[in-house]
DNA sequence: GTCCGTCAAGAGCAGTGCTCGCAATCACGT
DNA sequence: ACGTGATTGCGAGCACTGCTCTTGACGGAC
């Protein structure tokens, strides 16, 4: 009948109803999430899943995956939006996307930018998406067209040519290490928030990011924004 | 006898004990220790360590503390060991003391700056050790007396005068901003580098952190180091 | 010398990941 | 149209976890 035989189609949608009832779980209970205990939302045996899922480390890595695409998805719909010429403008609508959905799915944040999981080693499947954010950012970078700045010496010069060639074109060696500045200032500032870091010490946590962000965008050489 | 009887030193010299072997099987396993498994290599039974430790999560607080406790102490050695004027030699030790410590204890790092263990909420006692590098940090900034900049509008204002009354007196709330740029870019890097988002961009790791700290410091406006 | 606090042990509960054999079912090829 | 074989689900089971409770024994304090 269909080009998928219908076997193939129930175990995709099977698959399909076992993610969805782990990220409910995942959700609720962060990483430990227990094959039993979403086998029971299922109405099945925990070993009926199995059939399905290879290991739970397999459904964790399901996880993963998705959740790189969504923040990479929530990333590109807010920057899309942004007047093409702005590049800050940009810049800030990638960096409180990250952040607002970092904030609305705390534990898929975790599980992709936190600590791994004990025990667990990412499979090559996961690199890929998670090189999304990074990759919208170089175009950014690459689009604002930056200072080229001193030259990078030693080896290091080379790699970070790699990287710019490979996500920013055309953007020099310093100039990509600025921008991986900034990069690891937006996760590094969403990751301290998260995980609570800043408690005590700052509750203005949307005005601390902005203020953060803006000066990321200084050190990186975009172009201010219009009208700011 | 002593002034502490008998058997509360005994039950110190336990504690202690317990302490260092759960260290040791957090090292090799990951946040995931068990405290069955800790008991079995003390050998005795597992509702024995009950005794001395009232939970599982009571344990992670130790080495939590612990761990907080050990950056802190080897950034300030490092960071002693400088000429005081040299601000940004200062600040690249800290970085560089930071970044050696968690290379060699990685899981006591995820511990305290990675995701929180799930279901884990840490009690009070853990605030105190987690400011120690940041309160080092905050010292350089002080001694550096850095532009203070334009100044900050909101009631983020008021929160950073309140961080830098705390940590870095005499610093305005622009520059604590900048200050805490710098402390979060720090733990971003380090954090990255661990945590794998570096893997197939960045192979000379200690190079490009240098690179990064030296940024951040240049951010921050700590004076050029000497000879550099 | 008795007494009571402290300690360690064992059994047990509820939960976990995962495996294996058995039974049923049901789409598919002839 | 039908037999069949792959696919599915189940239940029992293993080894493990955190944690509780009871029981027995040791030993310092009075």
């Amino acid at each position: 009948m269909s080009a998928a035989s219908l076997r193939a189609r129930v175990r995709a949608e099977m698959t399909d109803e076992i993610k969805a009832v782990a990220r409910r779980h995942l959700a609720a209970d962060g990483a430990n999430l227990s094959l039993r205990a979403v086998a029971r939302d299922l109405g099945m045996a925990s070993s009926a899943v199995y059939r399905y899922v290879a290991s739970r480390d397999d459904l964790l890595t399901w996880l993963i995956i998705d959740a790189y695409d969504a923040v990479g998805a929530a990333a590109e719909a807010a920057e899309a939006a942004v007047d093409r010429a702005d590049f800050t403008g940009r810049w800030l609508a990638t960096c409180h996307a990250v952040r607002e959905w970092a904030l609305a799915n705390p534990h898929e944040y975790a599980l992709i930018y936190g600590s791994p999981v004990p025990g667990y080693r990412a499979p090559a499947d996961t690199v890929a998406p998670a090189t999304r954010v990074g990759r919208l950012m170089g175009r950014i970078l690459a689009d604002a067209r930056p200072d080229p700045g001193e030259p990078v010496e030693g080896p290091l010069a080379a790699e970070l040519d790699a990287v710019a060639a490979e996500v920013a074109p055309g953007v020099s060696a310093a100039a990509m290490g600025r921008g991986m500045a900034a990069w690891i200032h937006l996760f590094g500032a969403v990751s301290f928030e998260l995980f609570g870091q800043l408690a005590n010490a700052v509750d203005e946590r949307r005005a601390f990011f902005d203020l953060q962000m803006r000066g990321a965008a200084a050190v990186m050489g975009l172009a201010r924004a219009p009208g700011s």
